[in-house]
DNA sequence: GCGAGGTCTTTTGTATGCAAACGGCCGGAA
DNA sequence: TTCCGGCCGTTTGCATACAAAAGACCTCGC
């Protein structure tokens, strides 16, 4: 799994950073909550020195908004930002996709498999089964973008990656969207094996296009 | 020209992290140049911690590298870099501007027009000249990704818009492609008000591609 | 002469203090 | 009742103080 990004905490601000990161990705402040700097500082143990850089990144990658003497909120998404979201993941990761099938690995390759094979049979609706399906999905992409091998295309998807908890929900509780969804990564992963770059970008555009479409359905 | 974007200094680390980054991109600090904590908050009239958020923001561009405990210094470009950055800016700009042959308002044509016109005729080498040329271009540019009306593609945009001066100097010093970048510019803003998506988009994705090929031209 | 080790300086990263701004609350007037 | 204005608590933004790490330099030994 992330084997690669394993950041030996540097300084304390890149850690406050990630930990916050993925506490607002699994949900654990809701859109709209407040982030006051002295409670979050108190949470993971430091100043509000740090805390406040990692807003302040958190606020790059658009996650977080500050605004000036009125404090950070979650960032929350209406359906016209996730439309435009989802529009320029589209782009920018049908590109990976077409980058990918000339240089992923063979390595690369098993651990798509086996990504897809993680998501692959589950049935429930429990919490556990939920999340599952969405660390095999994150995982999934962030292999395809890692095989791209461009890290401005890495750069660039860091400011559309990242959705909080709530939203990604909705895909995974939906049977339907779920097996489309597999359908679609192993139409991918079969693309890249054979190194065919306009079919894997072409399925990665349609893939997170049906995600797009499946959420605009489904927010009313 | 910029009469949108006049934020009018909400916080200190804001005002820094603008006026650093047109610092940089400006050729004031070169590229592999290190910049001290101290003496920025000395320049800018204020204590290293707003400096400190702003080189962090930096970083989230890709214009400055930060290495912890060792500081920042301003990013430098090889070859393979510059590749990678204009392809995925090839990509998108090139969707900035099929989003902006539906959504172009009358008053952005006559500002893609006017930066045309300040660019057209100038034949000099002399640094006027120059500035004039990379202002108008950036203009050009601006306006595009403003008209497509799409906060998370202008979002992505700023980790690949913006590289240090002494880059762009390479492209208004050479006379032919000066020609060729102001016939694109031309025939982007025909396609532009024809409301032509396809057209628009193609054009800028060769006008982006043809500043790569030159880059790498150059660079021997 | 050259390399290794230690010390000293510089610079970063973090904590904290302080002033100012925002939001809420209360009281009063229409 | 409802709207307006002033006060107060809370929270932010900035400056500064302090500790620790990196790099420079110098000395000493070989």
């Amino acid at each position: 799994m992330g084997s690669a990004d394993i950041t030996i905490a540097g300084t304390s601000a890149e850690r406050v950073y990630e930990d916050l990161r993925a506490a607002i990705i699994g949900g654990e402040y809701a859109p709209g909550e407040r982030l006051r700097a002295e409670a979050l500082a108190t949470r993971f143990g430091t100043s509000r020195t740090p805390v406040r850089e990692a807003l302040m990144l958190l606020e790059g990658d658009g996650l977080v908004e500050i605004e000036p003497r009125r404090g950070a909120v979650v960032r929350t998404f209406d359906p016209a930002d996730l439309v435009d979201l989802y529009e320029v993941r589209a782009v920018l990761e049908a590109r990976a996709a077409a980058l990918a099938a000339t240089r992923v690995t063979a390595e690369q390759l098993v651990e798509l498999d086996a990504a897809c094979d993680r998501a692959e049979g589950l049935t429930g609706h429990s919490a556990r089964t939920v999340d599952t399906l969405i660390a095999a999905n994150e995982d999934f992409h962030r292999i395809v973008i890692a095989a791209a091998g461009s890290p401005r295309l890495s750069g660039a998807l860091r400011t559309v990656a990242g959705i909080p908890r709530p939203f990604k929900t909705v895909f995974w509780n939906d049977a339907a969207e779920r097996a489309r969804s597999l359908t679609a990564h192993r139409e991918i992963v079969a693309s890249l094996r054979a190194g065919s770059a306009d079919r894997a970008e072409s399925a990665m555009r349609l893939h997170v296009m049906n995600a797009r479409d499946f959420l605009i359905e489904v927010m009313d």
